[in-house]
DNA sequence: CGACATTACATAGGCAACCTATGCATCGCC
DNA sequence: GGCGATGCATAGGTTGCCTATGTAATGTCG
């Protein structure tokens, strides 16, 4: 198994993180070449979780550019997806909600994928339902601190 | 914080498998954002980690195609990181090799990244360095089973 | 109330990373 | 020697994402 010429196993910290991204790319590209991992599927996901929201704002909570988020939502708009309106309070911004045929495409991905995903899982014993959560809490929360601080943290609360 | 209007909290182990690749994308784009991941990253963790390899052997192994990987190579190549020779005994194939410089590259990402992830991870207190390890574990893991089961997993070491 | 910075978004243009399809040379085998 | 399988290269195209920049609406301030 391990290689006499490698230059050492992931031990420290700064390995493990390193690999932890790596691992995290190669997820990605694995999913997106076997399942279906449309860029869309991220839009979705945070309107599912944070409701309607503006377009800035959506960029700041997907870690993408804005004009980015504005193709996306576009795309999504296009097939129904999502609505896309301005907002009756700011003639500049709008307010982009995910629809029913958002919500049910958005949970067609997540059962397809999931179904996927958690058959391999389910495969490793070694690893428990709750490291699967772990990892998952890892990387969510290593990427909420990765933003600014104070202001886009749903303004709407307030 | 929770929006009464979203579909539910993350619970099933199908979302939780969903949430897993969702975050990972994420994940990865803000590193690439920020910080410094060329996709030749890849190539060199896997050749430190298994050793010489040919082109088609280390596509399998970064669940990539063969051209993105003769590709990969070949910029690597150029770039002093690796060494392709034909192999002597098999003339269709080659023998990509980690060169020193290529070595120290890749010591060069993991330091840089790593700090930045681990600096981060050093942040959220919930999170110990045992999650951090049982996140790579999970994706790391989840990754071999989903290759072929028998024929690449490193023939020569066995 | 008019000038000016700020904010929210759209558009233009381009680049990096991948993919599939296909061609070519070699190897194994009968 | 013919023939399928294997290892790799090339061609062509798509997706995803970025920076730079323009435009319109909003807040601010004299």
């Amino acid at each position: 198994m391990t290689d006499p010429a490698r230059t050492g196993p992931p031990a420290t910290d700064l390995e493990l993180a390193s690999d932890l991204v790596v691992h995290a790319a190669r997820l990605v590209r694995a999913v997106r070449r076997t399942l279906d991992l449309p860029a869309g599927v991220r839009l979705l996901s945070i309107l599912d979780e944070h409701g309607p929201l503006g377009v800035s704002r959506l960029a700041v909570l997907d870690r993408c550019s804005q004009p980015t988020m504005s193709a996306a939502v576009a795309a999504a708009a296009d097939r129904g997806w999502v609505d896309k309106q301005p907002n009756p309070d700011d003639a500049r911004s709008s307010v982009v909600t995910l629809t029913r045929a958002g919500r049910a495409e958005l949970a067609r991905i997540r059962r397809t994928n999931g179904e996927t995903v958690a058959a391999r899982l389910a495969a490793l014993p070694q690893h428990s339902r709750q490291d699967v959560a772990t990892a998952v809490a890892v990387l969510r929360d290593l990427l909420d601190i990765s933003l600014e601080p104070h202001d886009l943290s749903e303004g709407a609360a307030r």
